[in-house]
RNA sequence: CGCGCGGUGGAGCAGCCUGGUAGCUCGUCGGGCUCAUAACCCGAAGGUCGUAGGUUCAAAUCCUACCCGCGCAACCA
C-alpha cells in the first residue's frame, strides 16, 4: 500500500467548466480510483484559482466585486464534477482562509531564506499570461501567445531569486528523470532551464485582488505563486501531511501550457522555502490539448460543447471512457463526436455489453440463472487464462504509468478474448459439465472485468456487478482488489444471477444521427482566421449575455470608409490577403484579412470597405513576398460576415470618401 | 531559419522514451456460428511505417539532413 494523491490544476475562474478541464479532472479521478482499487490511501485535489488582475477586471466589468464573482464561478466548477462521477477529497479555492494563511507562511519562509528582494520592475506585462515578458519574448509589442499588446508597467515588485536555483533544478531533473513526463516535455523544460533563468517578479502593486504580501500590504502576490501553493496548502497541512512526499506519492496533472510553472517555479519555491528534494512531488505529467471534431477549441467552441450535456445524453461513464480510451494521454488528441458513438457501440455495446448478455442468457438456459459449478480446465480455458493474465498486467501497468488509453485497450482485449472463448467453447453445443465450466469461467472473467472498468466507468461497473449478483466495488485500504488473474472465487456456485437487459444499448443509424445533431454545436464559429474577428465575435456573444455596450464604449470604435488600392495573396497562408487600404491618411494602411477563400485579390481592388481604424495592430507571423521574410502586421480590420469560404464584405453606398467616419 | 504538433494498409489512431515477427477501431470481401444488443468468431485483401543518409547483427523505434501537412489562441487544460 502506498499513499497516492493526484491533483488537477486549480482552474482559473475566468471560464466555466468545459471539455478540456473535464478531461484533466476525469483522468485524475480515474487514477484516484485505480489506486483505491490497489488498496492505496488516496487523495484527489482540485479547485479554483481566483486571484489576479484578470479576475479583478472581469468582475468590475460585470459590476460585481471579485469575491462575489469568484464565488459564483467557483461554484459552477464545484457542482460540475460530481455530475461526471468525479470525487475530489478537497475542492480548494485560493480564497479559502487556510490557503491564504499557508501562502503567507510560505512567503515568509522564502523571505527568511533570503530569496526575496524588493526591486523595481519595468517592462511588459501580458494580462493574458499574468506574467511579465522580456523585450525579446515580445513580437512587435505583442504577446506571442495571446497576440495582445503587452502593457508597459513600472512598479515596485518583489523578486524571487530564481536564477540561483538553476543549477539545483537541473541536477534535480537529472536525478529524477521521471519528475517531468512525458519525456518530450521533460526535454523542453530542461532546455528552457539550461538557457538561463531570470529572477521572477512575484508581487504587484497595481491591483489589489490577491493575497497581500506580509509586512507590505501595498503588494499582492503574483497569482502563480499563490496558485501553485494550493497543493501544499492542502496536502502539507495537519494529518494530510501523510500524503506529501516523502510520505506519499503526489502526481500533478497539468496541461502542457502550464508545465513550466509546475516543473520550474514550483520546485524552486519549495526548495527555497526549506523543503528538501525528497519533499518535491514525484511527478508532473503534462497532457496535450484537445481539438473538437478536428477543430481547435477556441472559446466559442469550448462553450458550445458542454461535457455535462454529453454526460446527460450518453451517461457520464460513456464520456469518461471515450476520453480515457480514445486520447493517448500526454499527446494532443481529437474529441470526435462520431467516433464517440462508434466507440460506444463497438467497445461498450458489442464487445463488453453483448458478452455480458450472451453469458447471462446462456446461464439462464443451462442452469436456470444460477452460477454453475466450475469443472476441470482444458486447453481452451488455459488459453483464455493466459490472455486474461497478460492483459490484466498490461492494464495495471497502463494505469500505473498514467496511460489510461493503454490500460483500457488491454482491459477490452480481455473482453474480446472472452468472446472468442465463448465461440470456441460453444456451451450451447457441449456436454452439461463442459457448459458449466465454460460459463463459470466466463462469469469469473466478467467479474474481473467489472473491477477493471471501475476506474473509468464506476456506474457501469456497479450495474454490471448487479447483473452478476455481486455488490458494488468497495475499495479497502491495504487490500489490492485489482485482479491479476481469474482465479476466483468471485461468484459462488448456485448464487442467483440477475440479468437486466443490455448494459450498453447500442445506437442505430437514426438514433446516432439524432444524438450527433443534439451534441454537435451548429452555430460554432467556424474559424474566422483572424484572431481579431474571433475575439470580436466572442466578445459579442459574451456581452450579449451579460450587458449592453454603452454608447461611450461604442463611440471608441473608429469605423471608417476605406478604399482598397491593392490586394495580394499572402504566400503560404491560404486564407490571408494583404490589402493596401486608403483611409484618407497620408499613408495607406496595410491590412491583413482572412478573405482569400472567398475573394480573389482582383475582386477587391477599388472597392470601398468598412474598416475598424483604431484596432490595435496585430501580427500574423511572417511571410515571404519575394523579397525575403517580412513581418505581417495588420493595421486595422475589415468588416465582413459569413463563413470564411463565403464571406460577404461590408461596403458602403454612394460617394463616401476614403477616411470618412461612420456613425 | 516564428512557435507548436504531426506524416504508420481506404478512414481515424496506438506503437517510438526501454531497437528484434507492424497493432487497434471502423470500412471492404469471403466463411462460420446461432447463446447474445442485426450480435459474436474465423480468414482475406490492403502498409517501401514522409524522403535520403547514418549507427547497429537488427530501426517505425536511435542520430543527421531534408520534404510535406495542420494549428496559432486576446482570458484555454
Amino acid at each position: 500500500m502506498e499513499r497516492f494523491s493526484v491533483t488537477t490544476p486549480i482552474y482559473y475562474v475566468n471560464d466555466v467548466p468545459h471539455l478540456g478541464t473535464a478531461y484533466t479532472t476525469i483522468v485524475a479521478d480515474a487514477l484516484r480510483r485505480f489506486h483505491c482499487l490497489r488498496g492505496d490511501e488516496t487523495f484527489m485535489l482540485t479547485g479554483t484559482d481566483e486571484h489576479g488582475l484578470k479576475i479583478q477586471r472581469q468582475a468590475k466589468e460585470q459590476g460585481s466585486d471579485p469575491k462575489a464573482f469568484t464565488d459564483k464561478i467557483s461554484e459552477r466548477f464545484k457542482e460540475a464534477w460530481p455530475k461526471l462521477d468525479i470525487v475530489a477529497n478537497r475542492f480548494v479555492r485560493t480564497t479559502d482562509v487556510d490557503h491564504e494563511a499557508f501562502v503567507i507562511e510560505l512567503w515568509e519562509k522564502i523571505e527568511a531564506n533570503g530569496d526575496l528582494y524588493e526591486g523595481e520592475y519595468e517592462g511588459w506585462y501580458c494580462v493574458g499570461c499574468e506574467s511579465l515578458k522580456t523585450d525579446k519574448e515580445l513580437e512587435s509589442g505583442l504577446c506571442p501567445l495571446h497576440k495582445t499588446s503587452a502593457e508597459r508597467v513600472k512598479e515596485k515588485s518583489y523578486f524571487f531569486r530564481l536564477e540561483k536555483w538553476q543549477k539545483v533544478l537541473l541536477d534535480f531533473y537529472a536525478r529524477h528523470p521521471h519528475f517531468i513526463q512525458p519525456e518530450s516535455r521533460r526535454n523542453e523544460v530542461v532546455s528552457f532551464v539550461e538557457s538561463g533563468l531570470r529572477d521572477l517578479s512575484v508581487s504587484r502593486t497595481s491591483f489589489t485582488w490577491g493575497i497581500p504580501v506580509p509586512g507590505n500590504p501595498k503588494h499582492v502576490m503574483y497569482v502563480w505563486f499563490d496558485a501553485l501553493a494550493n497543493y501544499l496548502s492542502v496536502l502539507g497541512q495537519g494529518s494530510l501531511v501523510r500524503f506529501w512526499p516523502p510520505n506519499g506519492k503526489v502526481v500533478h496533472l497539468v496541461g502542457k501550457d502550464i508545465l513550466r510553472f509546475h516543473a520550474v517555479y514550483w520546485p524552486a519555491f519549495l526548495l527555497s522555502a526549506g523543503y528538501t528534494e525528497k519533499q518535491i512531488p514525484q511527478t508532473v505529467f503534462a497532457h496535450g490539448f484537445l481539438t473538437i471534431d478536428g477543430q481547435k477549441m477556441g472559446k466559442a467552441l469550448r462553450n458550445a460543447v458542454d461535457p455535462l450535456k454529453i454526460a446527460r445524453e450518453l451517461g457520464s461513464d460513456t464520456l469518461r471512457y471515450h476520453l480515457l480510451r480514445a486520447i493517448a494521454f500526454g499527446q494532443d488528441g481529437d474529441f470526435d463526436h462520431a467516433a464517440l458513438i462508434e466507440r460506444y457501440n463497438a467497445d461498450l455495446g458489442k464487445n463488453l455489453g453483448n458478452l455480458l448478455s450472451r453469458v447471462l442468457g446462456l446461464c439462464q438456459k443451462v442452469t436456470g440463472g444460477k452460477v454453475p459449478v466450475q469443472g476441470a480446465r482444458t486447453a481452451l480455458e488455459e488459453e483464455l487464462f493466459r490472455s486474461v493474465v497478460t492483459n490484466l498486467t498490461l492494464a495495471r501497468n497502463g494505469w500505473e504509468s498514467i496511460e489510461p488509453h493503454r490500460a483500457l485497450e488491454a482491459t477490452f482485449a480481455i473482453s474480446s478474448a472472452a468472446n472468442t472463448y465463448v465461440d470456441r467453447a460453444a456451451p450451447w453445443a457441449s456436454t452439461p459439465e463442459r457448459a458449466h465450466t465454460a460459463l463459470a469461467t466466463l462469469l469469473d472473467v466478467l467479474a474481473v472485468l467489472s473491477v477493471a472498468i471501475w476506474p473509468a466507468m464506476p456506474n457501469k461497473s456497479d450495474a454490471m456487478r448487479a447483473q452478476l449478483g455481486l455488490p458494488p466495488i468497495k475499495p479497502e485500504l491495504g487490500v489490492d482488489l485489482f485482479p491479476t488473474d481469474i482465479v476466483g472465487p468471485f461468484l459462488m456456485a448456485g448464487a442467483p444471477l440477475r440479468p437486466a437487459g443490455p448494459l450498453f444499448p447500442t445506437f442505430d443509424k437514426d438514433r446516432t444521427r439524432d444524438i450527433l445533431e443534439t451534441l454537435i454545436p451548429k452555430t460554432v464559429l467556424v474559424d474566422t482566421e483572424s484572431g481579431a474577428k474571433k475575439a470580436e465575435a466572442d466578445a459579442k456573444a459574451e456581452s450579449a449575455e451579460n450587458q449592453f455596450l454603452g454608447f461611450d464604449d461604442f463611440a471608441k470604435i473608429d469605423l471608417r470608409v476605406g478604399l482598397v488600392k491593392a490586394a495580394e495573396k499572402v504566400p503560404k497562408k491560404d486564407k490571408l490577403l494583404r490589402l493596401t487600404v486608403d483611409l484618407g491618411e497620408p499613408l495607406p494602411r496595410t491590412i491583413v484579412a482572412g478573405l482569400a477563400l472567398t475573394f480573389a485579390p482582383a475582386d477587391l481592388v477599388g472597392r470601398k470597405v468598412l474598416v475598424v481604424a483604431n484596432l490595435a495592430p496585430r501580427e500574423f507571423g511572417s511571410a515571404d513576398f519575394g523579397a525575403g521574410k517580412e513581418k505581417l502586421v495588420s493595421q486595422g480590420m475589415l468588416l465582413a460576415s459569413g463563413p470564411s469560404e463565403n464571406l460577404k464584405l461590408a461596403t458602403i453606398d454612394g460617394a463616401a470618401l476614403p477616411g470618412a467616419k461612420l456613425k
